[in-house]
Parts: structure tokens; C-alpha cells; sequence
DNA sequence: CGTAATAGTACTAAAATTGTACTGTATAAT
DNA sequence: ATTATACAGTACAATTTTAGTACTATTACG
């Protein structure tokens, strides 16, 4: 129905492997995570432009979180990765939309993205990783209209 | 930050176009949101699948949609044209996602999909139409980390 | 000075999205 | 019946986005 791109999902399990706080190269994040090296350079460069860690170069250096888990949700890691883009085109500036004249909806999305906004607001990294979650409710395992939910495997 | 396809907006401008109730064809609803009438063709085929619009065929045929306006919610246009894809590769069934294995945040996301999916089921087609919205918020019209929200224009 | 690590940039390949064309089928008016 | 209109289905082509790679520069430690 909405999807983040696997980019910003490998971000966030990149994170998570930071949770120690010590100093760990791209190298051994690569294997902790099982993500490409030249992958996760990429994305760990991003995460610090975006200052979600903080980055020590030279031998020896690495990078480690610049905050405590805690204190980053998953706008910040969606923001970092895919950029301030909204739901729909016309809502990202350059908008080349052609229907914008006559349409009536666009207005409508804001609210949507207002309210998902905040549900991502609400969700820290650490609370991402803790392995039991407050609200799974096991009657949405499966919904009437075969969406199925986020279980990896 | 996230994004819906253009196709599933274009379908939320079609619906809003049939407001009406009266049956409309294909050719003039494209008229009426400046969508090309092949793009419009398809939507409202796929639209008809979802049970969303009801079709009449032959001459002065047409649709409408096939229930209140009201009773249509966004998450309901969403699966329509996109299908029950969740926010990560490893939820949609055929996953080859190659890091499941160690993954940490898999679970993580499904509390944050559950959260969005109840936002978008709480904004009827009626209210993304509607332009006086409930709780547009002035001070949201431009957020701390460069976020823009979603303004037609 | 050499090694280990991040920083930056540019490029290539693959996949999804988007839009189009064509053929088939049903209905109403003449 | 025939014809014109409009939906139904399928397949395809172009574009755009995403994902991943390679290479060079810079920084710091020993």
C-alpha cells in the first residue's frame, strides 16, 4: 500500500547495529548486518550528513550514534535517506503536476501526511528493535482485505 | 519521505470527479481532471476491480461510484491501485530480502505500517475533498528539518 | 611515511512506474 | 440486425527511480 525504499529500511537496521555506542567501522557494520560494504559506506555517509551518527576518520575510526536511540525515530532515518519528499509531486516544489488547475484532492493529502507523520514521529529506534512491541495485535495478522503486515521471513 | 505513485493520486482525483453519483464516462471524467483518457481507462478499470466504482457497459454507459463517498477511505483507494504491498520488501510474501536472517527492525516497521494504515483509514474520499479541512495546522506549513507538506501548485 | 579508515563524486545496471496501443465484448439506438 | 458507443483485458514501450559499484581524495594514527 505505501512503501519506504530498502535503502531506508537497510538504514535502520544499520542503526540499530550502532546501538552500542562504541565506534565501529563500515566494515564490521557490513558484517554485522550482512549488508554490502560499498552499501553501507554509502548509507553510514548519508546518515552523517543528516546528523542521525557522528563519524571519526583515519585509522582506527568508525562511526557510532550521535544520539542516544531513544532520542532518533523513524522520520529522522526516512527523512535522512529519502529526503524531504511528501506523499504526492506537487507537494515537493517542483511540481510538474499539469492537473494541478483543477484538482480538488491535493489539499486532502497534507492531512494524511500530518497524521503519518506523527505515527513515525512516535516510533524511536530503540523502540524499532526491542523485540516486543507494545501494540501487536495478533487480529491483524491478517485483514479482511489481504493486506498482510510487516514480519520478516 | 514517502511516497504514494501518481497513479494512486490521479485515482483519488478520479473518484473525487464522481462525486456526483451520476454515471459518467471514461472520456468526459478525463475531460473533467485533465488525466489523459487512457490513463483514466485503466484507473477506473482497476478501480471497478476493487469494488470501489460500479461500471455500466454499452452505448450511454459510464461509471459511479459504489458507495457514498462518505464510506470511502484512503487506505481503500491505496490498495486499490498499489495492492496490499506493505512498507518493506520483507512483508510482501515473495521475500528474497537476504538479510532476514539477522535483522533486527523487521517487526519494528509493522507497528509503524499498523499506525499509518489506521490514518488512512480514518480520512474518508468525502473529507479529502472537502477543502476546509478539520485540523490544518498553520504552524506545520513548514517543519524544523525542511519538510514541505502537500500543497497542489 | 605508510596504512587504515572515512568523504566525495560519478557512473552503471536493474527494476518499478507510467503511459499507450490494440483487440474483445456488451448495450442502446436506429 | 446493424452500427456506434463505451467498457474489459492484455500486452508492450518508454521513462524514471532505485540500487549498487568504482574510483579518487582526505584524514589520522603509529
Amino acid at each position: 500500500m505505501l512503501r519506504i525504499s530498502r535503502l531506508t529500511d537497510y538504514a535502520t537496521v544499520i542503526l540499530a547495529s550502532l546501538g552500542g555506542g562504541t565506534l565501529v567501522s563500515a566494515a564490521e557494520v557490513a558484517e554485522r548486518t550482512h549488508i554490502g560494504v560499498p552499501t553501507v559506506s554509502k548509507l553510514l555517509k548519508e546518515l552523517q550528513h543528516a546528523g542521525l551518527v557522528r563519524s571519526v576518520r583515519g585509522a582506527h575510526g568508525g562511526y557510532q550514534l550521535a544520539r542516544p536511540a531513544a532520542s532518533i525515530n523513524a522520520a529522522d532515518i526516512i527523512d535522512a535517506v529519502e529526503g524531504p519528499i511528501a506523499l504526492t509531486e506537487c507537494a515537493s516544489g517542483n511540481s510538474n503536476c499539469g492537473i494541478e488547475a483543477t484538482c480538488q484532492v491535493g489539499h486532502g493529502w497534507q492531512r494524511i501526511s500530518h497524521a503519518i507523520r506523527r505515527a513515525l514521529h512516535d516510533v524511536s529506534l530503540e523502540e524499532l528493535v526491542r523485540r516486543d512491541a507494545p501494540f501487536t495485535t495478533p487480529d491483524l495478522q491478517r485483514s479482511p482485505n489481504g493486506w498482510r503486515p510487516l514480519v520478516r521471513g
